[in-house]
DNA sequence: AATTAAACATACAGATCAGTCTATTTACGG
DNA sequence: CCGTAAATAGACTGATCTGTATGTTTAATT
């Protein structure tokens, strides 16, 4: 167990990022985290001063490498149309890659406290960043189909979860398609 | 606390739904529905074998009252276009009775293990009834707008959620409103 | 080689969790 | 009025939780 090739503080994040998306944050413990990182407890609490915090770093690190991932599929497209559609492509890619487990935000939107403003508003940022992200390729400014392209976005990732099936995905692509050529998006 | 209106069951019931729904299925602990029930823990575990069986009546009583709520808002109307308007005009509504905390059935999707197929069929089963109100309601044979409809709804859920405000109905109910008048849906 | 800090193992505290058990009291139907 | 079942209070088990404290070992730098 000695002779890591990343240095602690990588691995808890990595063993967080792992568990807590595959568990969810209040049923994965310190303990397991710990045990499974191949890492002291005392070294935890050396890198995050609470089980928060951490919560906090994974929200961080998996907001970069969610955008990093899409950034794979819609920078290789140039028109609008085309970079729209495949970010539904880059849902089915994640929904089989990560078994169907749906969003790591709305997940823990679902876990915390009403009165825990820390971490909604993280969960907050980061969608407000996905919804930009949308306006940005559509250029916004008339019509307001962009919220709707995310709103449709958003719901392929949940029903997908609930359903465990590609078919949302499918459906929500093909109505953006559908929409596209409606008001003749390019 | 002697002589309660309804019986023990009920209170139980009762305060599990709140307390779940409010507060989310993990974060509740077994004691804390029986002191706000004012029941004893073993008359708890007289009614309900154990905390899953509890989570899973849980489910069936908010289905119930969940239609129920809906169809007060649907069934006012005759024109399938203006039924569909209304059931949004009931996410405001609960949205504003609930202060934003979204669907009971997915915010449990998110706390439940990919290996509990209990609780999970138990949504499907759920959000398969709604889709199938919608297509009912709009007959779905040729095209299949009922499922976009449903899709925009569950946005509209879960996006009022994560921004604590109503636009996500308003925008989902206007995107329905349009697409209903270039489908000539009346 | 000595210093320093990081990482280690592990025990412990204090709280909370679901669920069981014992024993007593209440309420109701025959 | 008596017997039965429901409901009560509350102690208890054993597990798990986050977080702290103690002391040792490793590793890199000067």
């Amino acid at each position: 167990m000695k002779h890591h090739p990343i240095v602690p503080r990588e691995r808890i994040l990595d063993t967080a990022l792992r568990l807590f998306h595959a568990q969810g944050y209040n049923a994965t413990g310190i303990n397991q985290i710990i045990s499974e990182a191949g890492v002291a407890k005392a070294s935890l609490y050396l890198h995050f001063k609470s089980k928060e915090e951490l919560g906090i770093e994974y929200l961080n690190a998996r907001h970069d490498l969610w955008f990093t991932q899409l950034r794979l599929f819609t920078d290789a497209e140039k028109k609008p149309r085309k970079k729209i559609l495949a970010a539904f492509d880059f849902l089915t890619h994640i929904n089989e890659n990560e078994n169907f487990r749906g969003c790591s935000f709305l997940n823990l939107l679902s876990e915390i406290q009403p009165d825990n403003f820390v971490l909604l508003a993280s969960i907050q940022t980061h969608k407000q960043e996905l919804r930009q992200f949308f306006a940005d390729i559509l250029e916004d400014q008339k019509n307001d189909i962009s919220d709707i392209v995310y709103m449709l976005f958003e719901s392929a990732i949940t029903e997908s979860q609930l359903f465990k099936s590609q078919w949302p995905v499918e459906k929500a692509q093909q109505a953006v398609s559908d929409l596209f050529k409606l008001k003749y998006i390019k």
